[in-house]
RNA sequence: GCGGAUGUGGUGGAAUUGGUAGACACGCCAGACUUAGGAUCUGGUGCCGCAAGGUGUGGGGGUUCGAGUCCCUUCAUCCGCACCA
């Protein structure tokens, strides 16, 4: 490295726009953030989830978990660790290729140059990122192994008796010896095949029944299709039937699709849970999206027909209690069991369910249904049971069709109810008849052999009997679904797949990465087919053989990223075994909520697949994990007169009829816009007259969310600007915890600024120039700083890097009271202090002389005899008040501070002269007599 | 509806295992310096009260010598899921 800084000048004003640039420069070319795989340190890896590089840039909330991780990654570095914490962008993606679309660039444009923006806006800020290990999902040397671990899971599938991922040669060799009789196949239920059968079967057939059983497979399927974007989308990217992205609607659909068997790993992925300190609310939601249930599947018989249907319930000890049977509008036993004489009915109510679109469907729950005309036939006391088919039922939950318990179930109620059908009560006393009961704690009642039993136990009771007669079985259900992974998209990772035959193969390894060809338009193919599937001569290669056309979706890439940064150069392997086995599991992730289902659970699962397949040795990626709060945008309004082009301040527009509209929040300083501005930011403003209060223009505020459609995204770069990245640092740590929601205000930066002004004046006199000295330090002074060092190291430990800013403050505080400029205490400040404001700690670490890094020093260690004062000033509590506050020597027994207390002339007048109840001493607290 | 979380001054927020509630900062008030200040510095600031003192962590109840913290109950707000049988 050489000397680390060449020149030093004396500044003697704090100069933060100097200073910054100063830094940044000698960071970025002694390299000091670059991290080696090869350190006898302990390692740490610190993550943030990776941005999408959108074209609006940062604003001030996407920091704020990026400078907590910066800060306890540069504090676990003080602290003698290793420490991984890279950066990276997630870079495919929808509205990359919008953009495109709209403005006819190419998405790697855009692309290169929105990460260019967020480069240096990330840069501004003064993170520790290790930029050589910068990835970006987009590349062909990343997506390579994209590509590669999708072949890998193509190459697999779930053995549930080993209750791991296999190879798919290990199933062939079972299929041949044995059949299917051990392991059948997830995706094809009733498929039932010998060794003999397998063997005799074509290529073609053989490997339509491996697809059944692959991680990553083809299928039909309905899938989540957005006719506006074009493409299919996964469940989580579908939020109240329209789309997550544009907010567009979505419809059912068929379509030929890539899914990812994800619900084989339910059950690890629920169990992982508990080895994880994710928040609890967090596990919840992924414990809802998985949505475990225990119950089971029940076949009742159909009056004059063969087949019977197979029902699922969580509560079959209310089998007694069944007075319908509900199927799903699109179960095709309708069709089959529905007479002549109901017929046109039942098509009308199908029509119907069909022409609702999927938003209405959730908008408006009423209650719909229509009789089959046919009948289900109670397994235990012969009952006939009308079969209804109703929208209420979902035909993709359980098998589609429900027995309806109604005075149990509150939507079996309200329907029974609707449509006037007599309930029968099992529940005895627990039923009142105006509402279901769906307690599960509880005796029931006229219930034939269950009568009487718990209902707890008669659950099992039940499952047993249907088992012994070969009714039914128990049955576990998931509410998650396998995820969709074809998107008939451009901007992703192209699939490496050939069809030969219209049976698809993987491509060799060999042929890794298969790019991304370059198109002249984005617009979709043919037949709800992704541009690719335009360019003829790219899909259909000289052997015959045509290339599959969809694209990879967003969660592709980000599902494994965090291994890339641990070898991010490998061009043998997506990360060697040695450097995962060296970085391990990431120790602490920082993000938000928005991930929670989505990217969360696709990377653990991925990280589960290639733990089972041996390329990894630890099956939950992400040990802890903190979710920051969003800020919010502190909005402004401003009115105008209707149909004119003058503007009213806030506080006089009930005068007037007006429109409220946004504005810029850069354009207002408090509440007060900046007329001259405002009709400079948009020609159609140019024109603006105000009508002003007290002289100014006031703006209305609201509190929302920040993005540019409010107008009031704050871009951190002129935050920067104004006060320096040091300071807009600790503000953004000051505003709260981490982890909590909060609204920007720029009200408190101010004496955030003002701290550090405070602190570069202990070292140097704004005229004269350096005034630390030399001279040993006070016990006084000791006590400060061994106090801040205690408080830092706990606080930060703990995540809480608000009360260490106020940590800080406190001691700057405290030195500037006893006018302490010495060296033997201001250094170790700034050792403690660099993690969060690494430019004034570096800049006036450099003053004092050094000509080595203050980032590269071991944190300071504190002293608790330094911090602890001989005399204790106990407040003495006489029935529940503090009415004495007295100063004991701190090695004072109980008994003798006991005996001080009692003698004190302020405890015995408040005493008044009767004796005490009791005493009780707590050592260097607090003592409390009750009288 | 179900699940999760959160309620503390005018504001953002502190308060390790129950032990002086309101640290720190903003705002506000007063003062100093200044030609001036949206600069800087000093002091004050939960509420009621001149004071002594009282009161106070959404409301009510409980455990305890002692509760913001633990338990019960109730209200309010935020977030997530939402016909999942």
């Amino acid at each position: 490295m050489g000397r680390y800084l060449k020149q030093l000048q004396i500044m003697s004003t704090y100069d933060f726009g100097r200073i910054e640039k100063k830094w940044q420069e000698v960071w970025q070319n002694t390299g000091i953030y670059r991290v080696s795989n090869a350190s006898d340190r302990p390692k740490y890896y610190i993550l943030d989830m990776f941005p999408y590089p959108s074209g609006s840039g940062l604003h001030v909330g996407h920091p704020l978990g990026y400078i907590a991780s910066d800060i306890y990654a540069r504090y676990k570095r003080l602290k003698g660790f290793n420490v991984l914490h890279p950066m990276g962008y997630d870079a495919f993606g929808l509205p990359a290729e919008q953009y495109a679309l709209d403005h006819k660039v190419h998405p790697a444009v855009s692309t290169e140059a929105n990460i260019r923006t967020f480069r240096s806006q990330l840069d501004n800020i003064g993170f520790c990122y290790d930029w050589d290990r910068e990835i970006r999902t987009c590349e062909p040397q990343y997506y390579k192994w994209t590509q590669w671990i999708f072949l890998q899971l193509f190459d697999s599938w779930y053995n549930i008796h080993t209750d791991r991922a296999e190879r798919i040669a290990g199933l062939v060799d079972i299929l041949a010896t044995e059949g299917n009789i051990n392991h059948p196949s997830p995706g094809l239920k009733d498929l039932t095949v010998t060794a003999a059968e397998w063997n005799s079967w074509s290529e073609t057939r053989q490997r339509e029944v491996l697809m059944s059983y692959r991680l990553a497979y083809l299928d039909y399927a309905d899938v989540w299709w957005c006719e506006a974007l074009g493409t299919v989308l996964a469940n989580d990217e579908v939020v109240n039937g329209v789309s997550e992205r544009g907010g567009h609607p979505v419809v059912r659909r068929q379509l030929r699709q890539w899914f990812l068997r994800i619900t084989a790993y339910a059950d690890r992925l629920l169990a992982g849970l508990e080895q994880v300190a994710f928040s609890e609310s967090l596990k919840e939601m992924q414990r809802n999206w998985i949505g475990k249930s225990f119950g089971a599947e029940i076949d009742f018989a159909i009056e004059g027909h063969d087949t019977p249907l197979r029902v699922y319930t969580t509560r079959p000890d209310t089998i007694f209690g069944v007075d319908f049977m509900v199927v799903a509008p699109e179960h095709e036993i309708v069709a089959r069991i529905t007479p002549d004489t109901h017929r046109e009915a039942v098509e009308a109510y199908l029509a119907y369910t069909q022409s609702r679109s999927e938003l209405e469907r959730m908008s408006e729950k009423k209650i719909s249904g229509c009789f089959t005309g046919a009948y289900a036939i109670n397994p235990f006391d012969g009952r006939r049971i009308p079969i209804w088919v109703a929208e209420y039922v979902l035909a993709g939950y359980g098998t589609g069709a429900i027995m309806a318990v109604p005075c149990g179930d509150e939507r079996d109620f309200a329907f029974a109810r609707h449509f006037d059908i007599s309930i029968t009560n099992i529940l005895g006393d627990l039923y009142d008849g105006t509402a279901a009961n769906p307690t599960k704690d509880g005796v029931l009642s006229n219930s034939g052999f269950i009568t009487g039993v718990p209902m707890s136990a008669a659950i099992l009771q039940v499952i047993e009997a249907i088992e012994a007669r070969g009714i039914g079985r128990r049955q576990t259900n998931y509410r998650m679904r396998d995820a969709g992974f074809s998107r008939q998209r451009y901007w992703g990772e192209p699939f490496p797949i050939v069809y030969r035959q219209d049976v698809p193969y993987a491509l060799d390894e060999s042929q890794l990465p298969l790019e991304l060809p370059v198109v002249d338009s984005y617009s979709q193919g043919p037949d709800g087919q992704g541009p690719l599937a335009n360019l003829t001569h790219w899909t259909h290669l000289p052997d015959g053989t045509i290339r599959e056309t969809n694209t990879m979706p967003g969660y592709a890439g980000s599902s494994w990223y965090f291994l890339r940064y641990m070898d991010p150069h490998n061009t043998e392997a997506f990360c060697s075994r040695e450097a995962s086995d060296y970085w391990g599991q990431v120790d602490l992730y920082i993000g938000g909520t928005e991930h929670a289902v989505g990217h969360l659970l696709y990377s653990r699962m991925w990280t589960k697949v290639l733990y089972d397949l041996g390329y990894i040795g630890f099956e939950e990626p992400y040990k802890k994990l903190v979710n920051q709060g969003k800020i919010g945008g502190d909005s402004r309004l401003i009115y105008r007169v209707r149909g004119t082009q003058t503007y009213v301040s806030a506080g006089l527009r009930e005068a007037y009829e007006t429109d409220e509209l946004h504005v810029d929040v850069n354009l207002v300083n408090g509440v007060e816009l900046d007329t001259a501005a405002f009709r400079k930011s948009r020609e159609d403003y140019a024109q603006a007259e105000f009508i002003l209060e007290d002289g100014v223009y006031r703006c209305g505020t609201r509190l929302e969310k920040m993005g540019k459609r409010y107008l009031n995204a704050v871009n951190p770069d002129a935050v920067v600007a104004q006060y320096g990245a040091d300071t807009f640092r600790m503000y953004e740590m000051f505003l709260g915890p981490v982890e909590a929601d909060k609204p920007w205000d720029m009200q408190g930066i101010e004496g955030v600024h003002r701290f550090l002004r405070k602190l570069w004046r202990l070292f140097m006199d704004e005229r004269t120039g350096p005034r630390w000295t030399d001279d040993a330090p006070t016990a006084s002074e000791l006590r400060t700083l061994h106090k801040t060092l205690r408080k830092v190291e706990e606080d930060t430990e703990r995540f809480s890097f608000n009360t260490c800013v106020s940590a800080f403050m406190v001691c700057v505080n405290e030195l500037t009271e006893q006018d302490c400029h010495k060296r033997a205490v201001l250094e170790p400040v700034l050792v403690a202090l660099c993690p969060f404001a690494p430019f004034i700690a570096e800049e006036l670490w450099a003053q004092l002389g050094h000509t080595d890094s203050v980032l590269v020093q071991p944190f300071p260690a504190w002293d608790p005899a330094l911090i602890e004062e001989d005399s204790v000033e106990y407040p003495v509590q006489i029935n529940g008040k503090v009415r004495a506050k007295i100063s004991l020597p701190r090695a004072a027994d109980n008994a003798a501070v006991e005996a001080a207390v009692l003698a004190h002339a302020t405890v015995q007048q408040w005493m008044e002269g009767k004796p005490p109840k009791k005493v009780i001493v707590v050592p260097g607290k607090i003592v409390n007599i009750v009288v």
